[in-house]
DNA sequence: GCGACCTGGGACCGGTCGGTCTCATCTGAG
DNA sequence: CTCAGATGAGACCGACCGGTCCCAGGTCGC
């Protein structure tokens, strides 16, 4: 049996799949997606696999076709979890750079909610960049979805005038993307805040100073 | 036999290092880096690294104690290269700040002659994040050497005045190297040089704007 | 040119890999 | 309560893993 025993036996219980079936692979995924998110997937074995969900190899593969579509969903479910928490309470922000700023303090911040083992796009990118197309496919849409979020945020901002009108909002999305990534691997291969920290002030700043829209007519740098 | 059968069988062939089997060695790590450096650790069987050294698996245990040693070796010696394309001719460049410039265009653009599989340092950080000590170490004292290199020349720079006195030159080397890195996993991924193109912009009117000292006096800004 | 040492081949090892299959048990609709 | 279908255990599979070892043949100092 996977997870604690909710011996819920009334069948009053009947949220969205209500199959147990579906509850186990649900189960499955969560306990899953550390894994692969610490050890990449090919150094996800099966064994540790089975360790972490408590189920034998037969309990596992009556609920996925292969390793490769666990690491999948194990990826989604991971990456929606990285999305919501770095997003999470900016949506009510009023102003778009002050969203920005803060979305950019969140990567920095909110991290306990996470799935451990470090952001599962950077984790998966390199994983997947040689051999891997499937899981690579997945890394390419979740930057994509980041990005487009991003974008459109910024976009929103332009038609708002809070942000400068010569702002390209792809470009500004992929270098904050860009350097929170870059600067999160170097924290992490450091085990020290400050390289992300850092990474977070410049990027302030940057928002700050040349993304904001300014009163006066005034100079034109983006890009 | 590794590589092509040099039949140079006279003995005044002396160079460096001389023992055939020494030879064999370098020839192993020359052919192993981009296997470990495309496939990852675990990745990389032995299989895959006697396929392309040509050699038996007890030709290449000879020279190594473990896979973990050739790994090691491996990455040193993709590192090696990948630093000294990187500031390749740019010691001559006199002014600290073109320097710099120089260094973060020839992250993007020299990347002819290196290991292929992307970048050792993000590649082998990412790959040993949990699990793998030593090749972190490794990824650790490399990563250090990188930015030791950088600081000094902040640092000179500095002294020459060519540099604002209110520039932190850790902050400003570690900067460089996560937003270089971000970018290029980005690249990497989306197989489009434009976001690796894009940060070095960033990274170049930053140098320009933030860095340069300024002649007259003004404004400090770096953190 | 001899002989000691260096080098590389390849059979072999136990362990583990991802994956399959059968069957006992559990679950839950009627 | 019944019973068909859903579920999970665990034995089993062939392939391949990293690593060892011994021996034939090559290399090179003398």
């Amino acid at each position: 049996m996977v997870g604690d025993h909710q011996s819920v036996a009334n069948s009053s219980y009947k949220e969205h799949d209500v199959r147990k079936g579906e509850q186990t692979r649900q189960e499955i995924i969560r306990k899953a997606a550390p894994i692969f998110n610490q050890r990449g997937y090919d150094g996800a074995a099966l064994s540790d696999l089975m360790r972490a969900t408590g189920l034998e190899k037969g309990g596992i593969y009556r609920h996925f076709e292969s390793k490769q579509e666990l690491a999948g969903d194990a990826f989604d479910h991971a990456w929606k979890i990285a999305m919501e928490t770095r997003f999470e309470g900016t949506e009510e922000i009023p102003n778009t750079v002050d969203r920005l700023k803060q979305i950019v303090r969140n990567f920095r911040d909110r991290r306990s909610g996470l799935v451990p083992g470090g952001c599962p796009l950077l984790n998966t990118a390199i994983d997947s960049d040689d051999g891997n197309p499937q899981l690579r496919a997945k890394a390419r849409q979740a930057l994509s979805s980041w990005l487009d979020r991003l974008q459109l945020i910024v976009e929103e901002g332009r038609r708002r005038g809070e942000v400068g009108s010569d702002v390209d909002s792809l470009k500004l999305a992929t270098l904050i993307a860009s350097t929170l990534e870059g600067s999160f691997m170097v924290s992490r291969l450091q085990r020290n805040e400050e390289p992300l920290n850092l990474a977070c002030h410049h990027l302030e700043e940057y928002l700050e100073t040349k993304v904001r829209a300014r009163k006066s007519k005034g100079g034109a740098r983006n890009s």
